[in-house]
DNA sequence: CAATCGTGGAT
DNA sequence: TATCCAAGATT
């Protein structure tokens, strides 16, 4: 049976997140906390730097409060109900890591499993209200005798058929072993039925870019909650609806300093918003004494993807 | 229940 | 280029 640490890191991780991109982090991420004792025992800041630049920064945080608690606890939870109750661990990740790592029969319900099970069954409730039926549907593999008899590779089958034949544009219909039972053959491509979008709104941001005589930059620190939580970035203002002007937003640079204007902007989209960052720069030739001064290859690597566009802005306009 | 929470690759 | 979407959880 598969490590419970090794299966629960790879589910955490991919939450939302496609294999290709997990794939060389799974691997880095247990070259550095090859063991749940590890985990519990890094510091927080060494887990949110491995963890930049995969996204949902509070996977990372759940991930390690998780960690200590097993390590207090002294074992793995038994089952699913016992994963359920760590932190970060929803329906999903509990009853996957119950199928794959303990052999239970569970039923982890994905976004594959769900298009697959909104396919057969020709469910035309909207998303995301349809989730309940269709994980009640779902339940339907419990009685299986291929799932009661391998739990984990039938949840894999599972995702590899929505992954390769059941696939959310132009599904392989002709070539899935279920066919023949699929009610929503016909309007397989259509299921299941998404909500309407929401245009992302733009939002604004300036930050400050302060560099010593040795190529270091000066990193801040996100809060411990909410967007980035967590993580290291780059000091700036608020990111509000409306753009700041030059002396807007000197008035909230970290520090005095001559901050001369970078030209360009940088761009990122968030899930719910898009952000424009202008940046403003400075050499500053006294460093404090209790401040995070970093190496710009290190600060590239410890900063999430939003504050590595601003390094690259600032390394295009020639600034070092 | 709806909103929040990142990022990169595919189309 | 813009949109979609990926092995979801939390509030």
């Amino acid at each position: 049976m598969p490590d419970p640490y090794q299966v629960w890191l790879s589910e955490v991780m991919l939450q939302q997140t496609t294999v290709a991109a997990v794939a060389p982090r799974f691997q880095r991420f247990l070259g550095r906390f090859p063991t749940v004792a590890a985990l519990a025992a890094a510091p927080a800041e060494a887990v949110m730097e491995e963890w930049a630049g995969l996204g949902y920064y509070a996977r990372a945080r759940a991930l390690h409060a998780a960690a200590r608690a097993i390590a207090a606890a002294g074992a793995f939870p038994p089952d699913a109900a016992g994963w359920r109750e760590l932190p970060g661990i929803g329906p999903y990740t509990a009853a996957a890591v119950a199928a794959i790592a303990l052999g239970q029969p569970e039923v982890p319900v994905d976004g594959n499993v769900e298009r697959v099970v909104a396919r057969l069954f020709a469910v035309t409730e909207p998303m995301p209200r349809a989730k309940k039926t269709l994980a009640a549907l779902a339940q339907g593999f419990s009685s299986d005798p291929a799932m009661r008899a391998r739990p984990g590779d039938f949840a894999q089958a599972l995702f590899d058929l929505g992954a390769t034949i059941c696939t959310p544009k132009n599904p392989a219909c002709a070539l899935c072993p279920w066919r023949e039972g699929c009610a929503g053959q016909a309007m397989a491509a259509d299921l299941p039925v998404r909500a309407e979008k929401v245009p992302r709104p733009m939002r604004h941001g300036a930050h400050f870019l302060a560099l010593d005589g040795a190529g270091r930059v000066l990193l801040g620190r996100r809060p411990g909650h909410g967007l980035l939580g967590g993580m290291a970035d780059i000091p700036g203002t608020a990111w509000t609806g409306a753009p700041w002007t030059d002396a807007e937003a000197l008035a909230e640079a970290p520090f005095a300093a001559p901050w001369a204007a970078v030209p360009g902007v940088a761009l990122h989209g968030f899930t719910h918003f898009q952000l424009t960052m202008r940046l403003f720069w400075a050499r500053v030739e006294i460093p404090g004494t209790n401040q995070d001064w970093r190496p710009l290859a290190e600060a590239a690597r410890i900063l999430p993807t939003v504050f590595r566009r601003l390094l690259v802005l600032a390394e295009g306009a020639g600034v070092r």
